[in-house]
DNA sequence: GGGTAACCGAGACGGTACGTCTAGTCTTTAA
DNA sequence: TTAAAGACTAGACGTACCGTCTCGGTTACCC
């Protein structure tokens, strides 16, 4: 689901109706050499270091087929770290909205954790000066997150849990925030900061 | 005092004895020139796209001054920025804790706000490769705030007026937080978002 | 003797009359300090690598020292090369002409020998783009070796020894070519060489 | 053929077998433009003082191209100037050795009299600090001569022209030092001194 | 099975910026 | 006044990538 976000290509075509598709289709084998030589040379450089060349080149393709189908090179990094299976959020229902915010918080901190968060890091920062790689970011990241908290807190509301008063965006930002500025200044997120922030949070939300 | 941090060169001997101080003094007027013309420079293009060449070439100066007074870009900028009488942090003594929380994260928002804030998240963009701009940063902005918040809260948690239980560098992080994820995911720091965010955290806060 | 021709400084006032010189004194360490870097540096780069800030670092001297006494990069070189004992150019009186030219021939191969040789290539090089080293380079070596040598043929073609119908200055541009081509072109100086031009040079020059 | 000592390019594989030549070939425009800028720059600056970034700047070329191309600037400058019509060095089969080595001679002193005589000097300059620049000065342009001229010497031997004792190679150093004397050091190659030289070097070589 | 068309790799292209180095000048204090 | 130190503007160095382009060659689909 998520890549579907990122993909540029004329695939994004998939009306009913079968479009006639002259030409060679594109190359599978390519695609997957871009997104593994991506992977691997982020654990050696960070991603404002990783060069579209360095890609093409260890993937054996040429700069013009990345091209073709991702718009910049943090595309292509998005692509490849959030299409990895520790990346989806498929959370389970929880019993309740604590449970649920709870859950989210954990998970998402797991998935920051160790390279991929720094990797993350990186892009966020990457994006601060790209627009359109800070809304591909929103759109095949965070929007997730956002529709998955947003359901609880808004769920806790009706169900009494939560304040009625609170601003379910607004409080989404206030759940998230802490753990990307964690990230974003170079801090671990331990074990000991989530469960502070954690009751921290739940205490700000409760009724 | 913002500026003391950053600063390189020589003159950070400023001890009592005079010290032999051969050849010429540094440019004080190049060293303006360069902030200002990086300040000018700044609100045409971002952090990540300015370059030092540039910079050098509209401050009318050589590259290797900058080089010898700066060890990079990201330390040029943030002087720049930083030096800035609005980025003085100097915060009049509240009436009590929950008072001086609201007002550190008011200024701190009123700062974070237009063309500044964007150029903040650009710099936060830029140090998340290069660990030794974080530090930077870290010193020559953030600690600041942390040491305000800090007090701020140790004092609350003293009179009572926050819980005795919450972890102090967990609830600053918790309150920073959110500010800088809205400035990182693109999103204003309107006064509804400031004011529900603001009774969130004292609500997480309080006693 | 050599030395006069380059120097520059003030010394140029030599007259009889006592010249009144306030200020501090030209330092002699310097002086020798300078020549004696520029030598040593020699041995490892070529002339045109040679800078002077590496002159002035090595000899513990600020650059602008070297600036106020010498013109340029090469003047300072062949000041240090040209003041070796061994490129002293006093011949012993010759028999005959034959003899002279054949002394000349043999004393200005064996200081072009190994690594000087090589330096003065370098500086020959080096003047081909700097009309004043040019012009130092002749007075201060050339003229020398050009003024032995037309004295032995015009004495040569009064005697009878050569021929009356040679023009002195080609004869001597005839003799010396050979070596410095030699030299220029990067092949060795070596005896049998020598001795095969040095006959067919006499035999040019013979009546 | 002058040319062809220099050329690096993979056109240098001209086997009858076709090979597969992918990406963009070499752009023949850019190669023109560049050796043709650099002609042109040699006109007001000398070959020390030309550099890269000004040839590529004149010529609307990045310096990629030209370092893609050529192992540095005296290969360019060699190239530019060595495949002028003025410097292809095809003899007309002469009458006798004699008439040879003087065709020789006088071609030679041609194509290095005026502003060609004075880059080719400048070459020879920068080539004494650079083995590898002096190296294709003698594969680009010494060579040649030094085969027509040996091939002259070694008839004029067997016809009984010129002395049968003397070396061919130190014979050919004795021709062609006096023409390269002349050139660096900054004397004009008149007709007076060739003539003289001339006759000066016949006599050495005849029986 | 031939035509068509988009794909592929390779790699050259004009550019920009990097961080370093040196030139030659300027400006200070000490001798 | 000169020496020494070292900062100054200026600009070239050779390298790395950018994003575009131009090749020869490949692979599907449709008639």
């Amino acid at each position: 689901m998520t890549d579907t976000v990122i993909e540029q290509g004329p695939e994004a075509v998939k009306d009913d109706e079968k479009h006639f598709k002259a030409g060679r289709p594109r190359s599978e084998s390519s695609r997957r050499a871009i997104l593994e030589s991506t992977r691997r040379l982020l654990t050696h450089v960070s991603v404002q270091k990783l060069s579209i060349e360095a890609i093409a080149r260890k993937a054996g393709v040429g700069k013009t087929t990345i091209y073709r189908w991702w718009p910049n090179k943090s595309a292509v990094v998005m692509e490849a770290i959030f299409s990895q299976p520790a990346f989806n959020n498929i959370m389970q229902t929880p019993r309740n909205a604590d449970e649920g915010v709870r859950a989210q918080i954990d998970k998402l901190c797991r998935q920051l954790s160790a390279k991929n968060g720094r990797t993350v890091a990186e892009i966020i920062g990457e994006a601060q000066s790209e627009p359109e790689a800070l809304k591909i970011f929103i759109n095949s990241f965070l929007q997730e997150r956002y529709n998955t908290l947003s359901s609880y807190i808004e769920g806790g509301k009706q169900t009494g849990e939560f304040a009625q008063d609170i601003d379910t965006d607004s409080a989404i930002d206030v759940i998230l925030g802490p753990i990307f500025f964690r990230l974003i200044s170079g801090q671990e997120l331990d074990d000991g900061f989530i469960s502070d922030m954690t009751e921290m949070l739940l205490k700000a939300l409760r009724a």
